[in-house]
This record gives structure tokens, sequence and C-alpha cells, in this order.
DNA sequence: GTTGTTTTTTAGGCGCCCCTAAAACAATAT
DNA sequence: ATATTGTTTTAGGGGCGCCTAAAAAACAAC
């Protein structure tokens, strides 16, 4: 049986594996806020299991065991992620936390209701694909706000951040997943875009930008 | 702070003092299904934190602020127990060990939302009082149903039990909390009840009477 | 290619919460 | 009053998951 511990191990390193192509110690123990060494006795704890590979000063990758279990932990967190923020009314910049908290006490019993209860969502309250039941992940191909030409209409498709002041922010600019935005203006060298969305017209600067991706509009990703 | 495990053990002790008026180390275990050495060790960490008062071999007590978090234990409990059972139709045999879980990792915030709505809610599914946020629990005074005189008629107010079987078995009959049953024949010796409810009748063995509490109808538990 | 820096690993340790086995105590029966 | 029985406590131990400090490996710069 898995631990708490091993699972949120397994759905960080998923979460990295997502972004770069390798998962780190020092990546790992960041993102848990751990240290390193710590890591690295987990990791071969997991690597023992035949959750992960694992070779010394490599990095560690999923197994298919391993990102199987991953993506029950990253549907659990979704799923509960979406239903606390429509049934419960939770602001999406506070969902994650208690999602970390939740999901690894979530019974399959309790994950299949819910999921019910929402009419079987596949993306969560920041965009993010939620997992099915049996481990597909539907993948839509996004882009980020940054590199969208001046004059053109996207649809925000994820934010995927968990940093709760930046999702207060872009809530109050209501730049959720589903809003369309017009790109008035690029600064150059990293600057801030000039944004027009539901109406009115605001300034984001290039950290914020880095975190939005977009689709065209009507494509697809309601 | 409060591990898990020590928010559960407050939670035990006030269960166990309940209904008896010593909770001992050998029946905090036995409710905890773990073992007896175990708990003196807890037992005497409690008791440095002034939330139980302990002497040994006396058994515990619990310290104003000792109830004071029990209460808020049991208070998440019941919630997610009623959460669990009217929003996510979670069969009233299977939401305790469901609310074992969860209680300990629900936020302040998540637990305002739930009692929310639910509309503040002061009984669980099965009928057991939820303290209020501030810790008020509102006793309704019942009695066991094996003191129910022959021919008279009452409401179901309480089964206190955790067994998932007697419960199941109790759902099966329609026994819930607010059913009026009346009783036909009360064999001698502890022997089994005739019982009419929902226009139907049965036998209730002593064993599975003995969990059920009832209050004269319309004595205001609704 | 040697030096300095950063990352990762090893070594040793700690708190938590459980265990078993044996000793101490309490309650009860004789 | 003592012996028996049952309960509780002490003593010692183990796994888990984290830590710090120091060693080792990898990486980068000159």
């Amino acid at each position: 049986m898995l631990s708490h511990a091993m699972e949120n191990y397994l759905k960080v390193i998923y979460e990295i594996l997502e972004q770069e192509d390798r998962a780190t110690t020092s990546l790992i123990a960041g993102s848990m806020g751990i240290a390193a060494a710590s890591v690295t006795a987990m990791v071969k704890k997991l690597a023992g299991m035949r959750l992960i590979r694992y070779a010394p000063y490599q990095g560690v990758q999923l197994t298919p065991a391993g990102e199987k279990t991953a993506l029950e932990v990253v549907r659990h967190h979704r799923l509960l992620e979406t239903y606390l923020s429509e049934a419960l009314g939770v602001p999406w910049d506070r969902v994650h936390e208690e999602a970390d908290r939740l999901e690894h006490v979530l019974s399959e019993d309790l994950e299949d209701r819910i999921a019910a209860a929402l009419g079987d969502p596949n993306v969560d309250p920041h965009g993010s694909p939620i997992p099915s039941r049996d481990g597909i992940i539907r993948r839509t191909s996004t882009r980020r706000v940054t590199s969208v030409g001046v004059g053109e209409t996207v649809t925000v498709a994820e934010v995927a951040d968990r940093d709760s002041r930046l999702l207060q922010f872009l809530g109050d600019l209501r730049l959720f997943p589903g809003t369309t935005v017009e790109v008035l203006a690029v600064d150059p060298y990293q600057g801030p875009l000039l944004l027009r969305a539901g109406g009115r017209e605001f300034t984001l600067g290039a950290a914020a930008a880095e975190k939005i991706r977009v689709v065209s509009p009507s494509s697809g990703k309601e």
C-alpha cells in the first residue's frame, strides 16, 4: 500500500514531468518545500517499488505503474478542485490547498460520486485536464498568451499555477478559463501585454502572462 | 498544533465519555483498534498538553480545552457524515468510515461552507447531535427502544453505532431517525421486539434493539 | 584540465505513533 | 488475607518521513 507521502511524491513528479523532461531531486524538493536529502531517500524507496526509474544524479522518470498511480492522485486532486469550486463555492485561488489535503483520503466510491455529481468534467477550475477513471488525459494543444500576435483574439484555456496570489489577481480581472481576450499591444523585451476582456482593458505583466495558456476561439475546449 | 492522531484520541475519548463516566485505557484502545500500551503513551502526551486529566490506572477525563477540541472534531465528523449522505448520496452505513478520514483534513472554511450548504443541521444521519461552531451540543433526552411498553408508538431518534452491518440491516428495515414505530410485543428475557413501522411488521433482536434510542412522537427532534 | 560552484547523495539523527513482552498494579474470589 | 485474574504501565524496538552537515559527483568557467 502507498502512504500519503508516496502518493504525493508521484503527483509532484508527474506534474514536473508535464513541463520538464527530467524530474530532478531539487525540483521535487522545491515543489514540496522539503530538503533535497529527504527526496533522495524517498525516491529510492519508490524506485524499489518499481513506481519510478531512478539512476543517481539523473533525476527520475515514472514507470507505467507509477504514472497510473500519479494519474489517480491527479484525478482526485482536480476533481476535488472542481467540486469545491462548483458545489461549495470555494474561490479558485484556494481550491488547490484544500484539494492537496483531501486528495489522499478520498475513497474511490466518493471519487465516483463527486465525478457523477459534476457530470464527469474533464477540466478543473484552472483549465487543467482531469484524467479519466482509467487514466486517460485529454490534452489540448495550447500556447502561451505571450506568443499571441497583436490584434488576435483568443480564449483562456489554462492557468496552471498554484500561487494563490496570482490566481486571486487573475480572478479579479475575470481571467478564468473560457474568457475571451483580445491582445491589443505587446511591449517589447518581455514587456507587459495590453489586453481587452469582458469590455475592460488592462495590462498584464510578463510574470503573470507566462502562466496563461490560450487557444484560438471556438477551438473545442469549453 | 495537534496531530491527526491526537485529534482522533480526543474524539474517541469524548465519545466514550458520552456513555461511560471514565474513559479507560482499554476502552480507548478497543475503540481505536490499537494496543493499550500505545494509548498510555499518547494519553500522557495529551495530559502534558492539558487537554485531558490523567492519573495512572484511573482513566482519563477531558479538560475544558480538550473538550473544546473534541467537539470541533466531532462537529467535523458529523457534518461530513450529513453532507456525504445528503449531498452525495453515500448510504448511511458507510458515511462513518469516510468521515473518519476526512474529518482531520477539513479546513474551517470548508466546514462553514458545508454547514451552510446543509442549512446548519443539528443532527447527523444517525440522529446524533452536531455541536455548533462554538461547541454547544443540543442533547435530547431519549430512551432505549427496549424500554418502550407494548402498544406504545415512538419515533426513532438515534442509532449511535458505527457497525456498518447493523446500520445496513436497520436501513433495509427503514429504521432511520424520524421513523415512527409501534411496539407490538416484547418477548420476555431480552427477547426480540415485534415492531410495526411503515406499514410492515418485523422482529428485532436484542442486540440491534439496544442501539436504537427513541422519543415520544412529536417530541421536538425532527 | 584544473578550479570553483551547484546539485545530489550519504551519514546520522529526531519526532511521531505504533508494536510486543514483561512488570506493576487493581479488582475479585476464595 | 491471599491468590487469581484482568488491566495498565514500563521498557525496548521499528517504520516512516522529515531534518542538518558533510562528502561526492556533476557542471561550468577559466
